[in-house]
RNA sequence: GGAGAGAUGGCAGAGUGGCCGAAUGCGCAUCAUUGCUAAUGAUGUGUCCGGGUCAAACUGGACCGCGGGUUCGAAUCCCGCUCUCUCCGCCA
């Protein structure tokens, strides 16, 4: 949520950002509701002013003048409740204009759709296999990795299980990420794999609805988390902390629910896009200053190339354009990793995407922070990215590693977890 | 799941209808005193939403877990909810 002075001194601006982001919303609307509910709040501040000036007048007042007074608090206390009711209703329809508009935008970001990304760099040798590779679809088949059948059968489809090596795989890409980040100065969670609606909604997220990405559970408040980006920020809803021991660096393990509303018949073979994983997810709170939010930033996809490095994995990391950054973020960097069973002849696939969404989540989970010098309380800065997601990074390695037998060599920093170099065939 | 107790400022803790945004203590900040530290004394010490201002100053309102209700007036009375703690039961 972007905030409601900046909103109104900037309106030509965030009009500009909107359309940018293919975003439409009412501005006008957001002026007008606002003008209303200032109105409001300085009418119905006199009248409880009156109120209070009223009632203390009474224990003093004599019996004459008493049933008066009274009677006029009677009628202030009519027209306070008036006022206030009018003043709830306008602003529950302020902040649903207002929750629409997204956050504003780098000005290094490009603009335009998904294809407008712009790319920072390939890392990486693209592997030249000498024979046809497969996709990973055909390779865990052959080494029993990975059995769709019996998740269709238990769960429906885009459930799969993951079986013999491939659960050893991602444990030890769990292991390997948990162990990385902790060298890197950040506390280990694993948190709930469900949340409150309104946890979601201040990640940013539409929890129910025509078109939503949640799995939500009948008659509660509850959802079925979709990324630890939402228990790890919303760890800190309503809290007020202490700038001195910011930033703070979490990292949390938590299996992941989508609905994936929509997005059958696409590039959706195998594991790609499934209804459920695992991933390791890195989440920041930082002061509310741009430089350190943009140098955590920085820092997090260092993290997530450091340890697509270290899995061998070519990718290449791209800006993303301002069409595809959701609401929350002021800027995003995905890494797509090279899939060569992918399409035809292979490409690249997104494995992470690091965000740093400024002060918009902060400010809907009211996230703030205090220091020595200043007066009140700012909102902190978050910012996310993925360490590991364990079905879409399965997918990179059993692609970019296997062998014309049909093996696949276990990348070398997995082997104490995995427990052997190479998943073959058994037997 | 059953029974009971509780939720007040950074913390502890008083307050059962108006004089309470809230005693007191601790903490914290500033100043004074003092070779240093400690101790002592004085003063100050929240957040949010508005008005006002270039910015301040100044100023109105809200906030005693949350949401309703009673009342001229609610931290205080009534109802609902949430959470925490203790005991019992059950359980991976």
């Amino acid at each position: 949520m972007l905030d409601l002075q900046f909103i109104c001194d900037n309106r030509d601006e965030v009009e500009q950002n909107c359309k940018a982001r293919g975003v439409a919303v009412d501005l006008d609307a957001v002026i007008r509701l606002r003008d209303e509910r200032n109105k409001l709040i300085v009418a119905g501040d006199e009248l409880r002013r009156q109120q209070k000036e009223t009632s203390s007048k009474i224990p003093k007042a004599s019996a004459d003048e008493r049933p008066q007074l009274i009677e006029n608090g009677k009628q202030l206390r009519t027209q306070i409740s008036e006022t206030e009711s009018r003043q709830k209703q306008v602003e529950a329809e302020l902040r649903e204009h207002q929750a629409l508009i997204p956050n504003m935008t780098h000005p290094d970001v490009p603009v335009g759709g998904e294809d407008d990304a712009s790319e920072v760099h390939l890392s990486g040798q693209i592997h030249d296999f000498g024979f046809t590779p497969q996709d990973h679809v055909d390779i865990a088949a052959k080494l029993d990795l990975i059995d769709f059948e019996a998740g269709s059968r238990v769960a429906g489809h885009g459930f799969y299980y993951l079986k013999n090596d491939a659960v050893m795989l991602e444990m030890a890409l769990v292991q390997f990420a948990l162990t990385k980040l902790r060298q890197e100065g950040f506390t280990l969670y694993t948190t709930p794999d469900l949340a409150r609606d309104s946890v979601l909604e201040g990640i940013g997220f539409n929890p129910r609805g025509d078109e939503t990405q949640i799995y939500s559970v009948a008659d509660t408040d509850l959802s079925l988390v979709a990324t630890a980006e939402i228990t790890l920020g919303g760890a800190m809803r309503d809290q007020t902390l202490d700038i001195a021991e910011l930033p703070l660096k979490c990292a949390g393990l938590s299996h992941c629910f989508r609905t994936e509303a929509g997005a059958h018949g696409r590039k959706t073979r195998g594991i790609y896009r499934v209804h459920q994983f695992t991933k390791v997810e890195m989440f920041a709170f930082t002061a509310p200053d741009s430089a350190q939010s943009e140098a955590m930033h920085q820092e997090i996809v260092r993290i997530e190339e450091e340890i697509f490095q270290a899995l061998g994995l070519p990718y290449r990391l791209i800006d993303t354009a301002t069409g595809d950054l959701g609401g929350p973020a002021y800027r995003k960097y995905d890494l797509e990793a090279w899939m060569p069973g992918r399409g035809d002849g292979g490409s690249y696939g997104e494995v992470t995407s690091a965000s740093n969404c400024t002060d918009y989540q902060a400010r809907r989970l009211n996230i703030r922070c205090r220091s020595s010098e200043k007066k009140g309380t700012q909102f902190v800065h978050t910012l996310n990215g993925t360490a590991v997601s364990c079905a879409r990074a399965i997918i990179a390695i059993l692609e970019n590693y296997q062998q014309e037998d049909g093996s696949v060599v276990v990348p070398q920093v997995l082997r104490p977890w995995v427990g052997n170099d190479v998943i073959a065939v058994a037997g």
